[in-house]
DNA sequence: AAGAGCGCCAACCGCTGCGAA
DNA sequence: ATTCGCAGCGGTTGGCGCTCT
């Protein structure tokens, strides 16, 4: 490979695949005494592995809550839409698949769903509430707005993009904007700064706090409900 | 039967952010 | 304000197994 060991300083460190043994040893250590402080794991264990190599095990395979198993169609639908909205974040997105580690699903968008994603061709994102979130101007540049209160004059079938975290979004207004809003329990994104001739816009810093305090909130537990949030939210109608 | 090619995935690496000193 | 150490993250690699020729 031609790179240094992470843990070069320690020369007798074992690497490469895990023993059975390692396994039992790492798992009797951490349910006896928690996860936590990696660094010095491996010695206090007896294990003559790096401290990241025994926490990459532990979230990766070891863990208790680890799901096993093939990914299913609702996580894929999950995985492709939330990589859609916030990219290659696969800790955020694994938090959002309970039992899901983000290696795993790193691995499964690099292997499976980037090229089942090309091979598509790519709807545009309707958004029902749109009109609360940006403004368009009469010239079809995007404006910033984000209060209902300040709602645009928005025409329905305007399509335009919106880039977020390397992601051109390619959006249209749907025709029942008029309607939707309020109910939507999801971050109001400001659109703060855009505009060439071609009408594309950077999504503000602060909206991708927004949305990590959104996908980390609490209350969003069920999968049928994140679904349904982001099924609104994306105004997608399964 | 055997070897070349390819895909999958566990594991490693370097980088970054954050908290403590 | 700065430095240092650690945990966590995303990109990358290499081994293994399967398929194809």
């Amino acid at each position: 490979m031609g790179r240094k060991p992470c843990c070069a300083k320690e020369a007798d460190l074992k690497r490469g695949a895990w023993t059975a043994e390692e396994d039992g040893i790492l798992e009797a250590y951490i349910k006896t005494h928690g996860e936590g402080r990696w660094r010095s794991l491996p010695k206090r264990a007896g294990l003559k592995r790096c401290g990241k190599s025994c926490r990459l095990r532990w979230l990766n395979y070891l863990r208790p809550d680890i799901k096993r198993g093939n990914i299913s169609p609702e996580e894929e639908d999950l995985i492709i839409r939330l990589h859609k909205l916030i990219g290659r974040r696969w800790s955020l997105i694994a938090g959002r698949l309970p039992g899901r580690t983000d290696n795993e699903i790193k691995n499964y968008w690099n292997t499976y769903l980037r090229k089942k994603v090309q091979n598509q061709h790519e709807p545009a994102v309707v958004l029902s509430n749109l009109h609360h979130l940006v403004q368009v101007s009469r010239e079809g540049d995007l404006v910033a707005v984000s209060k209902a209160d300040k709602a645009p004059e928005l025409v329905p079938g305007e399509s335009f993009s919106v880039l977020t975290e390397g992601n051109w979004w390619d959006l249209l207004l749907s025709s029942d904007a008029g309607e939707a809003a309020s109910a939507v329990p999801v971050p109001q994104l400001n659109l703060v700064s855009l505009c060439g001739d071609d009408s594309r816009c950077d999504l503000h810093a602060e909206n991708e706090g927004m949305l990590e305090a959104w996908m980390c909130d609490p209350a969003q537990t069920s999968l049928d409900r994140e679904l349904e949030s982001l099924a609104r939210f994306l105004h997608c109608d399964d």
